[in-house]
This record gives C-alpha cells, structure tokens and sequence, in this order.
RNA sequence: CGCGGGAUGGAGCAGUCUGGUAGCUCGUCAGGCUCAUAACCUGAAGGUCGUAGGUUCAAAUCCUACUCCCGCAACCA
C-alpha cells in the first residue's frame, strides 16, 4: 500500500469462521484473491487485500467452553491458523482482519447507529425493535421452518440433520431488509456487473424480486459478539458483525482516514457461493440504508469436490492445503485451482489432475521451454544474453504475439477469468515451443551462430514476457526465470511489458536450473474406495 | 405450471445471442527432432451436437414437447 499511484484497487477475502479449519476451499478463495491483487500491483495500482477471521457467535462461544477456555483465548489459538495459512499459501494480503479487534467493535456500533438513524423510502425506521420467534435448534445456532422440520421417534419435533429444536420467542433489533428490495433490484439493474458470474446474479435478482423478509441482527441469548448500541441486553448477531469487517479495515468510521478515502468502496469482495445471499442481498442493503457507497463488485466462485465426493465435515475429507503444498508445491497447487476450472464453476479436486497438469503444463511446456533456452545459451553463447541480428517475420511474429498478452490477461483478470487468462498465456507459450523446434536452433548452432544467437535472443525475451505476466500465479517460479534470465527487480513490473525491455545483450546469465520438479503419478491411480 | 443453469468425439470444455465447412485441452495412433526435466514439434483417427417433432434452401444454433442432471427456493459465514 504505497503511496504514489492514484489507481487503487481492494480486494477481500471473506472472514472465515474459526469454527473451522482452514481447508483448500479457503485456499482457493484466498489464492484468487492473491492472484488479482499481485496483478493489480504490476499493474501500477495501490493495492489493498484484506483476509481475517470471523470469530464472534455462539458456536465459537460454545466451542470454547467445551475446552475449557475464554472465547477470546479459543478464537486467538484459531485466528492463528487462519493467519498461518497466508504464510503457507505466499499470500500478499495488506491487513489480516480480526471481528474481536477494538477497531472492528467501534466500527460495527458506528454503522449500526448509522443505520439506525436514518429511514428508509417509507419513512419508518431502518431498524426496529420487535420479537423473534420460531423453531431454534441451539446445536445448529439456526432457526428452522415449519416445514423443514421431520419428527423423531417420541414425537419431538427435529431439525432437518436430526437435531433437537425448542420454541423460542426472543426480543430482536430488526432490519427492515423488505424495505431496501426496490432499491437492490435498482441498484443490480444499473450496475450489471454488480454480481458475477451471471448465473448468480439472476438467482439474487429473482430472489429478491421474490419479496424480503425482514432480518433479525440481534441476539439476547449469548453475549460473544458486539454489543447493540445503547441496549447491552443485546449483542450483534452475525451479519452486521461479519459484514462490515471490509469497511473496518479501511479505517471507518472514520471516513476521513487516508485508507477509507483510498479504498472505499472496494473494487472486489470474493467469496464462495454460499454466502452469496450474505453479500449481494444483505450488506448492500445495510449499506443503503447506511447512504455508504457499495462495493464495486461480488463475485461467487464454486465449489471443489474431493476425488469426485462432496467435501464435507462429514465425510472427513476436506484436504488440509499445507498437505498439498508439501506434496505438490504451492505454485503447483494455486495453477491447478485456477486453471482447472472455468471461475464460478464447480470442479473436481483430483490428485492426478493436479499431477498432470503440473507436469505436463508447467514442467513440460513452460518449465522445460526456459531450461531448453536457457541450456543453449549457457552453452553456446558464454553464458550470457545474445546478442541478436535484425529480426525476421518468424521472430517479430513471435515477439508480437507475447507482447500482445497484456491487455487480452488483463481483461480476463478484470472478469475474474483466471482459466481464461492461463488459456490465453498458454498459447503463446505453445507457440513458442513450436517456435523453438522450427527454428531449430541446434542446427543453427553449426551453420549460422549469427542467426542462432538471434533466435536464442527472441526467445529470452519471450520467456522473459511469460515469466512476467505468470508472477501472480505462480509467482516462486517465475521469479526463479526471472533470475535466471538476469532481469532487474526493477523490470518485473507490467511496465516493462513492452519493447525497450527486452535482456540485455551481454549480460551474465546464471547456470540455468529446472524450476518446476516433476512429480510422481501414484502407482495405483485408481482413486481410493469410497469412504464409509 | 416456483426461478434458473446444463446435456457437443473416451474425459473435460468452447461454439448457441448475430442459423451456412463442429473448435480446444487431455487421452489414443503414426511420423519428426534430439536443444531440453524421456521434455518438444507435426499429422491422423474418433462426434447423426440428450430425445421427438417443427420453421428454413440450410439448425449444435430458432420454435414446441419430452427425458435426465444441477443450482436457488431466507437467517445452516
């Protein structure tokens, strides 16, 4: 977060829930975030990206006394995890964002009070005081409606996963969210990349079209969240607490702080698909009713089954990501999870998968282009960068096509495209595999140096070009090229994208090693049984 | 009639809006190269585009019906 650019851009994870573990879903959404805000940096913007834990509620209070600790000590040990886990992943988050901090408190009762005293189109109050009732499941810390509930044997009425439920009727702070609905079908109306991918914005507007129903935000049956505003008998319950972390670590309430100023409205909330009500529906309505600007944009990815299983507690079968960087290595695992499936789908985590496309994509084709270059070169022209001869069709060709990757990634990235994106670099990587075998520099070598040291230039500055615009991705890798190809720190920004770039000839390269290990196929690649 | 998405060579996908030689990656087969991490390049085989009708000179693409799969259907981050 440097000053000195006037483009920002803020990107956000969500906060997860530390009654959790971190698993790869989380590592997903994380990396993709990663991946946009190490691009957006390249690209010449002041870059915010926010991940935390969200760690109030009665669950975690619950969790906590089971072991015998205060919540606050509960939730420390867990937050921890969660921070850990942006070590392991190499993630270049600005801010890591804790719902217990002082700072997010005093942010939560600023927006509350906010919202409260405004009133919506119809004159009433955002908020009012009112009674909660229905069908309470306190394993499950959820209401159930009627018609979700099944019977047990003796007759008791129980949740749809076979937990108990009481009657319950509790004083509840109301958020009047059947209000806002005209103004969100407005406001989706005119922002139509509001909500992304498609698919999910139709199913927000349909659903709100459908009619809203008020919102509960407060509790009086557990005290471990962040208390009402000038009523202590309540605490927040989950969605003015979780939502408005984004808006705490730009510094509100104090709307003149540099960050808010800055950051505000964000340019990116990623999130799963699960809490897309939470983030399309909910808090731009608290923000509308708050008059605070909304964020620019949500967007929804899917789901990862497991070898073709659901990934469920359950089940058991949620994979701990530092297991897989072990195994597989963190470039590895983060262009798997982005290039396997198109963005906003859902997709398949199989350990072959991974395996194939980390050997034959990124060892194979990308890794092994560099180290069959760089070889030659070390080789057969004293270990430095070569110098070239006028370029022929074949090599502007090539050349053009890299620097054209630019702005079409660019785009991709804009869209959240990451599949799209590494399409698009692959082609040129392709190309310059086809471009190394035609040019066929080994011949060269013998019958005209000259023109081999030419094509050899090309190419470093082809490679140079890829490893560039793979930073984000798989940013150890292309970094290790990078080096390898000599090029100035200060010259890996994407403003060096462009011709007056290029190697210099002469310069020193080092002794060129492989930057991607091949692994191993399991022997049995038959996936393991099902489990129980 | 709750809303929406999908069904395309062995696998995974693009193409459908703006009808007119069905494209990509992996896999398979054949050939080439030998600089490189047994990596790379070239070519080939393989699809009546879910089913049945309809419109049209022409349909994966438009219309109708049907089958199957999958999301959403509110307080389960």
């Amino acid at each position: 977060m440097s000053a000195g650019s006037d483009k920002t851009y803020y990107v956000t994870t969500p906060i997860y829930y530390v009654n959790d573990k971190p698993h790869t879903g989380h590592a997903y959404t994380t990396i993709a975030c990663d991946v946009v805000a190490r691009f957006k940096r390249l690209d010449g913007y002041d870059v915010k990206f926010l991940t935390g834990t969200d760690e109030h509620g009665q669950k975690v209070a619950k969790a906590a006394a089971e072991k015998g600790v205060t919540p606050q000590a509960f939730t420390d040990e867990v937050s921890q995890t969660f921070n850990d886990l942006t070590d392991t992943l190499d993630v270049t988050n600005d801010d890591f964002i804790r719902t217990t901090e002082e700072r997010h408190t005093k942010a939560c009762q600023a927006l509350w009070t906010r919202i409260a005293g405004k009133t919506a189109p119809d004159g009433k109050p955002w908020i009012v005081l009112d009674t909660y009732s229905g069908w309470y499941s306190v394993r499950d810390e959820a209401y159930h409606t009627e018609d979700e509930l099944t019977s047990g044997p003796d007759g008791t009425k129980l949740a749809p996963n076979g937990n108990p439920v009481e009657w319950v009727e509790e004083e509840s702070y109301f958020f009047r969210l059947s209000a806002a609905a005209p103004l969100l079908l407005d406001y989706y109306d005119a922002h139509p990349d509001f909500i992304a991918p498609n698919s999910r914005r139709n199913e927000v507007t349909s659903f709100v079209k459908g009619g809203l129903r008020d919102l509960s935000i407060s509790r009086t049956t557990f005290d471990w969240g962040v208390p009402v505003p000038g009523d202590d008998k309540h605490v927040m319950y989950v969605w003015i607490d979780a939502l408005t972390n984004y808006l705490t670590a730009t510094g509100y309430p104090d709307e003149n702080a540099k960050e808010y100023k800055a950051f505000w409205p964000a340019d990116l909330h990623m999130i799963g698909k699960d809490i897309i009500r939470f983030h399309c529906v909910y808090w731009p309505a608290f923000l509308l009713a708050a008059g605070l600007p909304l964020p620019k944009r949500i967007f929804a990815h899917g789901w990862w089954t497991i070898e073709g299983q659901k990934m469920s507690k359950s089940l058991g079968n949620a994979i701990d990501p530092n297991a897989l960087i072990e195994d597989y290595g963190l470039d590895q695992l983060r262009y798997f999870l982005l290039r396997e499936v198109p963005f906003g789908n859902d997709g398949d985590f199989s350990k072959v998968a991974l395996i194939q496309r980390a050997n034959g994509e990124l060892a194979n084709e990308f890794g092994n282009l560099s180290q069959r270059v760089l070889s030659m070169i070390h080789k057969n022209c004293d270990a430095k960068v070569p110098s070239p001869e006028e370029f022929n069709d074949d090599d502007a060709e090539i050349l053009v096509m890299a620097a054209a990757l630019l702005e079409p990634v660019r785009d991709a990235i804009d869209r959240q495209a990451f599949h799209e994106a590494l399409e698009i670099i692959w082609t040129v990587v392709r190309a310059a595999n086809a471009y190394v075998d035609h040019q066929a520099p080994w011949v060269l070598r013998k019958e005209n140096p000259a023109r081999m040291a030419t094509v050899l230039y090309v190419l470093t500055d082809v490679i140079r070009m890829i490893s560039l615009i793979m930073q984000p991705f798989t940013p150890h890798a292309a970094e290790d090229i990078l080096n390898q190809l000599s090029i100035p720190d200060s010259q890996r920004d994407f403003e060096a994208f462009t011709p007056g770039h290029a190697p210099v000839p002469g310069e020193d390269l080092p002794k060129p090693e492989p930057v991607f290990q091949k692994l191993e196929l399991p022997e049995d690649p038959v996936p393991e049984t099902a489990a129980e």
